[in-house]
DNA sequence: ATTGACTCTAACGTTACGTCATAATTTATA
DNA sequence: TATAAATTATGACGTAACGTTAGAGTCAAT
């Protein structure tokens, strides 16, 4: 009763191109092939597969684990008890890590509070439990529940990924207002994107009134930080940008 | 007062192709470029690369810190609170995998005990304690030295690149048995690496009297497992060096 | 003008597979 | 049984962050 790929990648939860790779490094060969070339493992094969897994599992690369498993005279202990001072130095300089970042954490709110403007703070007071179940399901599957469950006591925020696109939607108004910048900041394709700009921040950071978007437009030629970051965009954006939102929120007033 | 890559790399404690790299990427850009095509950085071009550094000691990949940097706007707490909770995920997963090396040792050492030949444990006995300061540097340059300081408290032992040394000279030492094999088990040349074999395992592991190296030879076509693997050099290596080695042993005994 | 130190780009190597692309084979269905 | 569907095979490129040659041009000093 031999098992096709297939099969053992089921089995052990694995995928085909892992073991086409285990078996191209010589880590699990199966133990026939038939005349056509499938590779046939056995329950044995099998039974290595878990031990592979395992040894993977607990952070041995897989040259290591051909190592172990090839010398039957290696010794286990003392590769276990390395490989836990590895581990446990990994943690130790994650715990540091941690610690740097906290740290980090309190500097950037405190420098923030020096600030000049509440503005800065508006955007910290956003809207941070909204994507929390699905940020919690990427974390469960790469570090397993119980880590998830712990850290969830602890701390909660938007995914990296989440990020990446929310940031990326905000490049993508700031095109959009490029490519209109010619037609002047009444234009109605300006005026359509800085509406999607104010929805956008209100989507992702805090509902951002008339009287923000207004303050956040004055902001944007006021803070050099600003007006650096937007300029990259375009020569002079943040200035037309600026006069558009203002535009935008004499329109919204009436 | 332009600073070309060499001088920068020192300064900053990379190396110049990490300079090239972060170039190519558009993550650190020279701020200028002689006519022969040298990169030249300015002091700005010095603290934003103390930036990216210090970004990447705490765990941000390239990409995302060019993100963080490109955008002024970017929230860095949210940033830095989504990096913290993947952060303890990975401590917390850290912390299992050590545990269950923990029971892997025990169990190992366990069922040892369980098994007949005090050999076994022979191996575990071994002086570990003598690469331990080599080990203990190449630890400290990856992870840090206090948590070098802290982990050897806990544990120590071999280095993972000590033991591929020295699983490498046993192979070879095989080799060269393998490579006389046809002389017979008393030819000198199988006597000569037989008495290596001994003088590997007494350096590396324990001392090996005569009488238990004469054991070993027993184990080697008594345990299926030394069988198994030893053949695996060359079909019929476990029986002929069974018989060298005790033909080594009566050798000695004189 | 030559040497030595420094610089450049180009391109492969590393880890553990993921992801096509293309082709052959086996199994299931009509 | 002929064809379709599922499964398998072998490449080969892509990933992250550079390390490491290799070959060639540039700069400063002798």
């Amino acid at each position: 009763m031999p098992y096709k790929v297939k099969k053992v990648a089921e089995i052990g939860g694995v995928s085909v191109r892992t073991l086409h790779h285990y078996d191209q490094i010589g880590l699990l060969i199966p133990e026939s092939i038939t005349p056509a070339g499938y590779r046939l493992y056995t329950d044995h094969d099998l039974e290595k597969l878990q031990q592979i897994l395992f040894l993977k599992e607990i952070g041995f690369n897989l040259s290591e684990i051909k190592t172990m498993l090839d010398n039957p005279d290696f010794n286990r202990v003392q590769a276990m008890t390395a490989h836990k001072a590895l581990l446990i130095a990994k943690k130790l300089r994650l715990e540091n890590i941690i610690k740097t970042v906290e740290k980090t954490i309190e500097s950037i709110q405190g420098g923030m509070e020096m600030e000049k403007s509440a503005m800065f703070d508006a955007f910290d007071m956003s809207a941070i439990e909204e994507h929390k179940e699905k940020y919690a399901e990427e974390v469960k599957q790469k570090y397993g529940k119980e880590a998830v469950e712990e850290s969830e006591r602890k701390t909660s925020a938007y995914t990296k990924k989440d990020w990446a696109r929310i940031m990326a939607n905000w490049e993508q108004i700031y095109k959009n207002i490029v490519a209109a910048m010619d037609n002047g900041p009444s234009d109605p394709q300006v005026q359509k994107a800085v509406g999607e700009l104010r929805q956008h921040i209100t989507d992702h950071f805090y509902n951002c009134t008339v009287d923000i978007f207004r303050g956040l437009g004055n902001l944007y030629v006021d803070d050099d930080r600003f007006t650096a970051n937007i300029d990259k965009h375009k020569e002079g954006l943040a200035i037309f940008l600026s006069e558009a939102m203002h535009v935008y929120c004499d329109n919204q007033a009436k």
